[in-house]
This record gives structure tokens, C-alpha cells and sequence, in this order.
DNA sequence: TTTGTTAGTTAGTTATAACTAACATTTTAT
DNA sequence: ATAAAATGTTAGTTATAACTAACTAACAAA
């Protein structure tokens, strides 16, 4: 049973990485967490960033965005923002132990994030601008700036993922569904009458 | 000269710790880059706690959303939510570094940044929350959830400064004025012809 | 000139953390 | 049952960080 130890280990490391970060996380924690001598930490990993590196494999979730949108989408935009929406928190939500042991010690980890939230969000934000320019081709929405609504949408999503990632009852009391919903018909209806 | 020795160890702790975080940090840096012996720190502020003490004490900046709500309004929704947003973005930036030394260290200072960011945010949220229901009540907007629609506008700007805090280069290369006039106009008329 | 304040220097204490080494013990596979 | 692999135990090394103490130097007000 020499997995066992191993997961052990990196689960007791992604817990209180998750939420000490990775510096004010000691082998001995980890050791005491896992039930396994510290010992037995170094053996399996050869150092502390070695865990580290394990556990970020572990927990890196590389989403298939092109895919929902070159299938998954009904051209009905209420749908499909809803879909995105469900993607995008889905994505976020399994990279959720990187983004929090990253952003505790960005001076560090700097590099690590970048690569997970920075990047895929970009890519997101390209293909939803696309896609929207398809829907003002169809005249199915106003002739605005796309990069413009597609930040505003994303940024929405971010926020209420950071701020659910980082405090367990902020200011948002409300579940991702309902979030979703409002965010949505707010999106494509706006407020006024 | 005693104010000066103080004022320049506060900003090179409040510099190194907004980078770094508070644990990241030794007294010999926080010395070193204020040009100062380690003594002279210790002498100005009893504990390496007190140093960042001191430094959330001059950073923290408690708004006047009420005030805001009470006097500055003018009834006409976009200029209205272009006010809001302006004042919360100015609010979070002002205490940028609050955050960003909190987020590093959040098992530590876990009280902190609730004090700031968290509850100055639900208190904004009810403001606004009464806010859309005194115009669904002249007619002026949908009659929709309003705890909903402001949850939904202040997670966007939750999100932008977040994203503009933790990256220098975020998927967010927009302007603040930019970023808000699309928020609004979005908010306020959806996207849908 | 004296005295008090502020800062620098040097040295040391204590604690902790990341390892390493050597040996004993348990567990698993054959 | 026995060898091999995995784990535990104990002790130690090295480095660093948060302090403390004691003494000295510079300067300004009285």
C-alpha cells in the first residue's frame, strides 16, 4: 500500500496549503496531519517544494472551453451565457487549492497561477468575444463592444469565485445557481425598462 | 527627525509586505530597504506584529458609502451607478494594500481584511440594494430581485480590482473608466436588442 | 558644556524549519 | 517463513528569524 502513504501526504499538504499557503505550512504539519512520520514526507517527496510541485499536479485542471463553444452551444444566448457561466465556476472551483496556495505566496509562486487562471480566462475572454460577435452578426445583440461585455462578464464570474474561494460567508450568501441566473438575465436584459 | 525614521520603515514594510506578505518578510529586510539598522526598527515598533500593525493603522480607510447614497445621487441611474462603482473602486484601492498583505496571510490575519473589505461590502450592498428598490418604486426599473442586481454589479467590480491587484497583467488590460462605462451601460440596458 | 534623544554596532539567545543519517520495526510479496 | 520494501525513531546539522543586551556615536536643546 505505497499509494496510500502518498495520498495521505498530499492531501494533508493541499488542506493546509489551501489554507495556510505554502510558507506558513511546515513538513512536520504535513507529517502530523498525514499520521505519517515527517521522515516518511522526505522520502516520498524529496523536498518541501517537491510536495509542492505534487499537489499543484495534482489539483492543475486544463478546462476544454474551445470545445464547449464549438459544440456544446445552442445559439440561444440565455443558454448558452448560462453554460459559460457553469463552465467558467466549474474550471475555477477544481483549480481552486492552486489558486489559493498561489495567491498566499505570489511572491513565490508567481509564475504558477499565471499559467492556470491568467491564461485560460484569456483564451475564454477571445473565444466569448467571438462568440458574441457572431450573435451582433445575427442581430441578435446590440452592436457594442465586445471585448468590453465579455470583460464585464468574466470579471463578474472572478469576482464571485474569489470572493466565495476567499471567505467562507462573504458578502455573496448566494449559491452559484441563483448567481448564474441573475448574472445572466441582468446581462442580457440590463435593469431598465 | 523622528517621524521621518518611522515613515520610512512604515513604507518599506508596507512595500515588501504588500509584495510578499506579512510571514514572507524578515525585520532585517523591512531594515535593510528603509536604510536602517534592524535595532532602529525594533526600537520604533516593539515586534515584527506592531510594524504591520502600524501599517494596516495608516492604510485602512473606512468609506462613506451613506454619505454618498444620502447626498451625491442624482436620481439618474447611469450617472448614479457610474458614482457608485467609481467610489467603491477608490474605496478598494485605498486599501489595495490592506488586502493584498491580508490575502498572503490569511490564516493569520483572518479578522483583518473582513473588517475592511467584507463588511464595508455588505453595508454598500443593502445601500444599493435600497437604492434599486426606490427606483423600482418611481418606475424606473424592472421590478427584479434586488438583492440579485446588486450582488450582481458589485461582484464585477469585486472582480476587476482583484484581478487588477493580483496581476500587474491580467485579463483585464482595461482602463478603470473603460471597465466602468461598460458595467454600467451593460447593467443598465442588458445586451439584447 | 552637559544632558537627553536617536541611531548604529556587535554579539548573543531562543526557537523553528528544512533537511540528513543511521538504525530499528513493521508490513507486504513471494 | 523469509526477504524486501516501507515506515518509524532518534539524533543531529545548518540556516534563519525574532528578538535582547550592552556599548558607542552623533546631534540638538538647555
Amino acid at each position: 500500500m505505497k499509494k496510500d502513504t502518498k495520498d495521505k501526504i498530499l492531501a494533508a499538504a493541499t488542506s493546509l496549503m489551501t489554507e495556510r499557503g505554502y510558507s506558513n505550512v511546515s513538513v512536520k504539519d504535513i507529517a502530523l496531519t498525514a499520521g505519517v512520520s515527517e521522515m516518511t514526507v522526505f522520502r516520498h517527496f524529496e523536498t518541501k517544494m517537491g510536495i509542492l510541485q505534487a499537489v499543484l499536479d495534482r489539483h492543475s485542471y486544463i478546462p476544454y472551453f474551445e470545445q464547449l463553444f464549438a459544440q456544446d452551444l445552442s445559439g440561444n444566448l440565455v443558454n448558452d451565457l448560462q453554460q459559460i457561466a457553469n463552465a467558467y465556476l466549474a474550471f475555477m472551483e477544481k483549480n481552486k487549492a492552486i489558486f489559493l496556495i498561489t495567491t498566499q505566496d505570489r511572491s513565490i509562486l508567481s509564475g504558477v497561477m499565471d499559467l492556470i487562471s491568467d491564461n485560460q480566462t484569456k483564451q475564454l475572454l477571445k473565444l466569448l468575444e467571438g462568440y458574441f460577435q457572431a450573435q451582433i452578426e445575427q442581430g441578435k445583440m446590440k452592436d457594442i463592444d465586445t471585448n468590453g461585455q465579455a470583460t464585464v462578464f468574466l470579471t463578474s464570474l472572478f469576482g464571485f469565485f474569489v470572493s466565495n474561494a476567499l471567505w467562507d460567508e462573504h458578502f455573496l450568501k448566494k449559491q452559484k445557481e441563483s448567481f448564474v441566473h441573475h448574472l445572466v438575465a441582468t446581462f442580457v436584459g440590463g435593469v431598465c425598462i
